[in-house]
This record gives C-alpha cells, sequence and structure tokens, in this order.
RNA sequence: GGGGGGUUACCCGAGCGGUCAAAGGGGACGGACUGUAAAUCCGUUGGCAUCGCCUUCGCAGGUUCGAAUCCUGCACCCCCCA
C-alpha cells in the first residue's frame, strides 16, 4: 500500500477526519473501501466535483477501492448544506439526463475494470426506492436524535436566517445520507467517506446512525473547499460554472481558466488538482518564485488537468487554439479545425459569391461579422491598427477580401484588437 | 388648487439664437506597455460618404436668414405652498 494518506496530507487535502491515527495506519494495512456521493444537479459534473472525485482517483491508485455513489434519491431532495436557500426539486426525468451524463464523465477519473480494486458506481436510488416510509421511520428515524441534527451548521445556519426556515422534505436529507453510509458498510464493507468540508455534518450523521443501528465504527475525511487566494471559489467564471463537459465548456476555455490561475494559487491547485510528483511541484514552485512572468505552474496545470479531463486530443486543440488565440498566423487549417477552435467565437454566413468580383470591403465585412456596430466604426478600428484577416494586421481602409483571404475552405477568421474574434462561413 | 425646477448622445452632465455633431467625466472600443495579471499612458467614441451630405438635444407645432438654445401646446419627473 502507497501511503496515500500521508499524500493527501502533503497535498493539503485533508480538512478534517474522524480518527487521524487510526485512518492513517488503516490505510496502510489493507485495501479498503470508501465512497464519495455525488447528486445529480446537472447533466455534467464540474470543477467543484473534480476535488472529490480525484481525491477517489487517489486511493483508488494506491491500491484501494471507491464507490462513486451518485444521488438517484437524495437528488430528488436536495442537500441543504452549503445551501442557503430552499432548493427547486428536479423532476424524475431531469434526475434520469444528469445521471447519465455524471456517470459518463467519472469513467475518465476512475477506473471500473480494475479487478480486485475496481471502482464501483452505485446509485442510491437503487435501494431507497422500494424503501418504505413507515420501514424508513421505524429503521432509520428512531435513532435521529432531533436535538442532533438541530445542532448541525448545516440546518442551523438555514434556521437562523430571517427569512428562513426549511421545509421538513431538505431536514430530510441528512437521513437519507446517514443511510447511504449505513447501507454500503453492510453491504459493500465501506468504512470510509469522503467529501468536500461541507459534508462533515451528513458523514458524521452517517457515523452516528451506524454505531446506533449496527454498533460499528465508521470513518470520515473532509478535502478543504478549493478558494481562491482572494477569497472566491474556484471554477467560477463570469459565464457560470466551469463545467467537464466539453459541450459546455470548451477545453480551450477550460484550459484558459488554469493558465490564468493566480500565482498565489498555482501552487495549490498543482498540489490538490493534479497527480504531478510532490518532487517536480517544489520544482515549479521553485520556477514560480524565480521567474513568476514564464508561469510554468500555471501551464503545467492546465496541461494535467486538461488532459484528465479532456484527453490527449483535447488538450491537443486547446494547446493549438491557444497559439492561435495568441497571435499565431493563421494558415493551412481545415474548415473543422477552425471552427473547433473557434469553438466559442461568434460566427456568421454570407454568400461566397460577396468574396468574387470587386471583393467584400473589409469594414463591411467587419460589420457583417459583429465586430463593429458601423462602418464608421469598422473604419476606425482599421485605422487605428486593430483590425485583423487571418491574425494578420490590415491597415488599408482599401482593402477587400476575395477569395485569396479565406482561411480554410470557407472561412475567413477577423479579428478586431488583442481578442475580439470572429468567424465568417462563405457559403455557396 | 397655487408657485418653481427639470427632461441633452450608452450613463452622468455642461450648453441658453449662429463659430454645436454639441464641453467634461464614466463606460466602451483601438493602440503602447506587460506575464494571456493589475496599474499606467495615448487615441477614438451619431450615420453615410474619397473634408460634403443626412439624422440627433422629451413629443408636436410656431417665430427667425438661422434654434439644443426663443414662443405655444402635450407627456413625464422633482421641489415648495395649501
Amino acid at each position: 500500500m502507497n501511503d496515500v494518506y500521508g499524500d493527501l496530507g502533503w497535498r493539503g487535502l485533508i480538512h478534517q477526519t474522524t480518527d487521524d491515527r487510526f485512518l492513517s495506519d488503516w490505510l496502510r494495512s489493507g485495501s479498503r473501501r470508501l465512497y464519495a456521493g455525488f447528486d445529480p444537479t446537472a447533466s455534467s459534473l464540474h470543477v467543484g466535483h473534480l476535488l472529490p472525485l480525484l481525491t477517489l482517483r487517489r486511493f483508488q491508485r494506491a491500491g484501494h477501492r471507491p464507490i462513486a455513489l451518485v444521488g438517484g434519491a437524495t437528488g430528488m431532495i436536495g442537500d441543504p448544506s452549503g445551501k442557503s436557500e430552499e432548493r427547486n426539486l428536479l423532476s424524475v426525468e431531469e434526475l434520469q439526463t444528469n445521471i447519465q451524463g455524471m456517470e459518463r464523465q467519472m469513467r475518465r477519473f476512475l477506473d471500473f475494470d480494475a479487478g480486485d480494486h475496481a471502482a464501483l458506481l452505485l446509485n442510491n436510488a437503487d435501494w431507497m426506492r422500494d424503501f418504505s416510509y413507515l420501514d424508513f421511520l421505524r429503521d432509520v428515524g428512531k435513532s435521529f436524535p432531533v436535538s442532533g441534527m438541530l445542532a448541525k451548521d448545516s440546518v442551523r445556519g438555514r434556521l437562523e436566517r430571517a427569512d428562513g426556515g426549511m421545509s421538513y422534505t431538505e431536514f430530510s436529507y441528512m437521513l437519507l445520507q446517514a443511510y447511504d453510509f449505513v447501507y454500503l458498510n453492510q453491504h459493500f464493507d465501506c468504512q470510509l467517506q469522503i467529501g468536500g468540508s461541507d459534508q462533515w455534518g451528513n458523514i458524521t450523521a452517517g457515523i452516528d446512525l451506524a454505531r446506533r443501528m449496527r454498533g460499528v465504527p465508521l470513518y470520515g475525511l473532509t478535502c478543504p473547499l478549493l478558494t481562491r487566494s482572494d477569497g472566491v471559489k474556484m471554477g467560477k467564471t463570469e459565464q457560470g460554472a466551469l463545467w467537464l463537459d466539453a459541450e459546455r465548456t470548451s477545453p480551450y476555455a477550460f484550459y484558459q481558466y488554469w493558465i490564468n490561475v493566480a500565482d498565489e494559487d498555482a501552487g495549490r491547485c498543482l498540489r490538490m488538482l493534479t497527480e504531478v510528483e510532490p518532487e517536480e511541484i517544489e520544482r515549479l514552485e521553485g520556477c514560480c518564485a524565480e521567474r513568476p512572468e514564464a508561469r510554468e505552474s500555471q501551464r503545467r496545470l492546465a496541461q494535467e488537468l486538461t488532459r484528465l479531463v479532456h484527453g490527449p486530443s483535447g488538450l491537443a486543440s486547446a494547446e493549438r487554439a491557444t497559439a492561435v488565440f495568441f497571435g499565431a498566423a493563421i494558415e493551412d487549417l481545415s474548415d473543422e479545425q477552425l471552427i473547433e477552435i473557434f469553438a466559442d467565437v461568434p460566427s456568421h454566413e454570407l454568400p461566397a459569391a460577396r468574396l468574387r468580383h470587386e471583393g467584400l470591403p473589409l469594414p463591411d465585412a467587419l460589420v457583417a461579422a459583429g465586430l463593429a456596430k458601423s462602418k464608421g466604426e469598422a473604419r476606425r478600428i482599421i485605422q487605428q491598427g486593430g483590425a485583423y484577416v487571418n491574425n494578420r494586421r490590415r491597415t488599408d481602409q482599401q482593402t477587400r477580401l476575395t477569395d485569396e483571404d479565406r482561411a480554410s475552405q470557407t472561412v475567413i477568421v477577423l479579428r478586431s484588437g488583442k481578442k475580439r474574434y470572429a468567424l465568417l462561413r462563405f457559403t455557396e
């Protein structure tokens, strides 16, 4: 057994545990079963899920047997932890789609075919669905003192809010998650639950329940919340969450997020989110201190995560897009490559005939592409040296675009200023 | 019910008969600098057009050679007195 516990500690991934010394020895002395839960709140995982998922992965690579538990049942209720207001309930169909989407992505991180330490993918709806309300109250609810529940931060916080309170439904969430732990222990010999630091209350609820119901000791470990040095949660962008689904967040956008991480945060992200060896991380941190402008840590972080989430081809396309976005001449590329690189960029279609005869005046092209609101503004941009065709500056107002200017079969790439791009697609 | 003030371009705000497409600031956009950061600096900022034309200052009319600026009516907003 690798010293996974020591590694987690070095990487700053241990926020709180129920029994520090025990866990350290226990994990060294055998292949253990552990789990983390993921509620299907969307059809894709996002960066917020990365930490527990990657931690499960670290355990598996160290020889343990992780369970990724998808909350088909708990997702119907909504976890009140860390939430300031009552949630909207998702429909059964939504949940089903979400579960499928999340399961597909989890396969990138965990190995479900690894023989004796294969990961398991379970859905708590499978054992909750047929559990009747009365049976649940008698078997599980009986072992839940209300006083204890009321004392949990997640509940107290909500009750203390002026506008607040919470519904009985959300109040019951904790019971479901607690029972999951007991069930997994009973049927899969699972003794450890991990999760974000906001899960502490739910995890300890499960541990208490197991002791009362079955008299067995269980253990918990939480990871810190991944936040930036200025306190903002990692993975939030102006456009919302940073998704792991390439359809929602392109590999390029994903890569860019990490390459733009602040110097102060880069080292911590490398430790917490990548599997780069400690010596290498320390070397990178040294570089970062000496030559911050090289931003080696950020580059490595972006590479590692993009490869992990989007695969080698996703990384390649993100890097190709990065080169293009930061000035490389655009030539010898196919329609497919261009469209992939500029996936996040608005594109407009024009008839191919516009390129023939006299050609398309550059100011008109800028307007058609949405880069200028009027021809006057377009002319101004050109005059000020801010107009680029396929990344080459064009300063002549009289420029007319012709077939010659196509970067690929049907596409001309226009740019205004440093980074406002737009595509024109010429179709017959 | 009586009296006073206001309505200007994306926003705030000057202008009170011609030299006003309309000061200034913010924002936005370009450029320089730079580490794809922050800050800073410079430029541009109604439309069309090869220095000329067109449309704009709450809305509708009017006076004048000429109006954002004066007059009349209308709409909306604010303040004071009852």
